[in-house]
Formats: C-alpha cells, structure tokens, sequence
DNA sequence: TACGTTATTGAACAATTTGTTTATTATTGT
DNA sequence: ACAATAATAAACAAATTGTTCAATAACGTA
C-alpha cells in the first residue's frame, strides 16, 4: 500500500549502487562489483532478522519497525535497499533460484541409463549430492520460507525449477511424444514428490547428509506404492 | 498486532451468537443452530471478497478495509464475527479439513486388494469420487487458498489430513513394522505426490471429472518413474 | 594519515490502517 | 406488532507506512 508514492521504484540503483556519477572519477572503488562493507553488513542483519521473524511469528506477523528493531538498523537503511518486506524476501528467493538453474546446466546430459549405473554400484549421482549440498548451504532460509508463515510463492517456483526439470529430462521417450492430460498429471505427480522429499528434509533440520539424501532420491524413483519394496 | 486490545478473545460469542441470555425466554429462535439471516448474508459476503482479493492481490495485498468494501460491508460487522483477516481465512480452512476427515472416516477399512481390483476393473474407487467431488465443491475457495497468494499453512494441513493418511493405510505392512528415516522419506514422498495432483488439478480450472481424476489417481498409483509406462 | 564519498542515523511528516466504542437504524424470528 | 439483535456511521488513539532532511559515521583510496 503505497501513500506517498513519489520515488517509484529505482530498481537500478540496487543493481549498482556503488560508482554511480561520481565527480571526479577518484575516491570511488576501482572494483565494481565490490559492495561498501556497511551495505554487506546490513544486508547480512537484515536477513537474519528476517528469517528470525519468519521462524517465529511468521511472514506477515511482523512490521518493517520489528525488522529494523532486530538488525538493530535504522528503517531508513532498510528503504534505502528493499522496497518493502515482500522485496526482501524476493531477493534472497532469486538468488536460490538463479543458483540453482546454474547448477541445473550441468546435468543437462543425464541419461535413465546413468541413473541406474549408480543406483547398481549404490553410489549416489553426483549433481543429486551437489544438490543437497547447496540446499543444506542454504537451510536457515530455506527452512523459514518453506515452513508455515514462510512465502506462498517461493515452493511452486522451487519445484518447477528443480523438480519439473529433472523429471522431465529424465521422462521416457513415449511421453515427450505424446502429450496427453495424463501426462501433466504425471510430471506433476513425480515433481511434487521429490519437492516434499527435500521440504521434509529441510522441516526436519537435515539429519541425512547430501550423500545419503541422493541415494534416498534415487531409492524412491525405482519404487512404486503398488508393490512391496526391497530392502 | 493488537493495540487497543480490551477484548481478548470472545470466541463463544462466534459459537453461539444467538440466543445467549434472552430477558424474557421469547422472541428468540428456538433452534438455537439456526443463525440469524443477516450473519449468513454477512458470512457469505465476506467470503467472496475473500476469495476475489485473495485472487488479485494475495492474502496480504489488502487490508480489512478492502474486503469491506468489496464486501458492501461495514468495518464493524467484519470485527463482530472475526478477529483479522487470518482469522477469516482458518474459518473456510478448518470447515474443509473437518468435512474431509469426516469423509476419511468411510474408507478406514480400505484394502490394497481392493484398490487393485478397481484398477483392473477400470472403475474409479467410490471414496476417491467422492474425495475429488468434494475438493471440486470447495473449487473456488481451495484455488484461492493454494494458489499464489494463499495461505502457506494450509497446504500442509491438507497433505497430512487427505495425503499422508492415505498412504498410510495403504502402505506396505513390513514398513509398519520398521520405522527406518526411510519410511518417512517414502511417506512424504508419494503424500505430496498426491497433493500435486490434487494441486494442479485446481490449479488448472478442475478441466477432469471427479471420475476422471480418480483414475488417475489410481493408474499413477502403480506406476514407477524408473520404467516405462503403458497406455 | 588525510581526503572525498557515501551509508547510516535520528527526527519529523502526512496518509493509512487497526481495533474498539458509541448511538442509531434496519432486519430478523416469533 | 414486538422485542432481540445485526448492521451502520462516526469517532478515536495507537501504530504502520513511505518519504525527506541535515548531521554523523564509516568507508575506499591515495
């Protein structure tokens, strides 16, 4: 709910906000990408107060004021790099997101035929390890935004990145051909399992390692409910 | 957040509004279920606007003052029969799962054999048309509150009250018998399987028949993605 | 170390929102 | 027609929002 709307968005100077028009071309960093420690520091205290509030009252149970409060910052500081607290949150959910369609590109070549190999030698794949990996890296956040009182939005866009993507390359050939109703249902079915696989996992403070976590994936592709399972 | 809070709770008063010490025991009404027009109107008109801003601007992209106004309702008569808009949206919430897990209560003696002899027999399982019957009656509500802009504490709710319960009574006796970290990972897996279905099929304007979609449920219940899939 | 740059600060501000209260009006069930 | 009560309009203090400003502090560089 904007009220006194005058400076509308500015989005730009978030990207580079360092070196815009200075005057003599002296006394500003050399190095563009690299951020004014001030700015790394309240970023940083903004977003662990932000998952500290999400943890415990939930998205919409605090104010910017209780935000500023817990990162001990000025609000001020916080409109001075987030549009509100929906832009915060935005921000940290892109970075996962663009980080994880990176990690995705190096798996574009994967074969059923690899991921049974490894399932018969028991080794786990290795994009399913660096997978996990960067999720655990990503936990505290992670565990806020996909718990309850965490961001509605966040979960499709996670599933749909990872998830869908990994299903569909690895989906057999007589589907791509045939796109049926019941085929949608099925990539939906397979994706949203794997996206409760790694929410349960998160939910529950991560025990299992990344390895272990691979090995439980790829456990559960060669399983049906309809049969027994092998131990 | 509260400010000017001198009635805590009250939540009787939503319970039984009626007929809550009458001077003279007469003209009051004599069933005291019975809610009194105005309120069934006034419930009526807030769940539409509910449902309609939740849809344009998700459940935090408007205020209290909206929904009246998109209601025709005073600010007043919203406070008399909530405390917030989170309240509002747990009312709908909890009438859906209380009418499902009455629902659940007709298929507690369900069978693998069963479900199998169905699926041979092409017939959709009667408790699942019903499931998908009902889901479909709740259409517009349950679309709002899974979709963008819900409410992030529902969906789990609903996966572990419809989902996780039918697994359950489903699954495999010698998993009962050992609850490895697997079990879990195997129950959370095909549980959130099925609230995708459910998921995108309201997502996706409810296109199949409650028919339609029980066989679905039931063809994708014995499929693996680790092999291919007959038509 | 000294310099110019810039992020942060504290204070103020109007516009909204929130939750509640009051007296008045309009509907309701009998 | 009558009594109960839901809905209404208006008002209210407390709180939130988004912005602006001058003053201060911290920063990167030379």
């Amino acid at each position: 709910m904007p009220l006194l709307k005058t400076k509308p968005a500015d989005a730009i100077d978030q990207e580079i906000p360092v070196q815009k028009r200075n005057a003599h071309g002296r006394h500003a960093p050399s190095v563009p990408g690299l951020q004014d420690r001030r700015i790394t520091r309240s970023k940083k205290a903004f977003r662990d107060a932000l998952i500290a509030l999400m943890e415990e009252r939930g998205l919409n149970g605090f104010t910017v004021n209780d935000l500023c409060a817990r990162a001990d910052l000025n609000r001020g500081t916080f409109y001075n790099h987030y549009q509100d607290i929906s832009d915060l949150v935005a921000t940290f959910e892109d970075e996962i997101l663009q980080d994880l369609e990176q990690l995705q590109s190096q798996m574009k070549d994967l074969k059923l035929s690899d991921l049974a190999a490894y399932r018969l030698k028991k080794k786990p794949l290795p994009f399913l390890v660096a997978l996990f990996d960067y999720l655990q890296h990503e936990g505290d956040f992670l565990h806020a935004v996909l718990g309850p009182g965490g961001d509605t939005r966040f979960a499709p866009r996670l599933r749909d990145s990872v998830c869908t993507n990994l299903i569909q390359t690895i989906l057999h050939e007589r589907y791509r051909k045939e796109p049926t109703a019941f085929v949608n249902y099925y990539v939906a079915y397979f994706a949203s399992a794997y996206l409760g696989v790694i929410t349960y996992w998160i939910e529950t403070g991560m025990q299992e390692s990344p390895e272990e976590m691979a090995l439980i994936a790829m456990r559960l592709f060669f399983i049906k409910p309809g049969e027994s399972i092998k131990l």
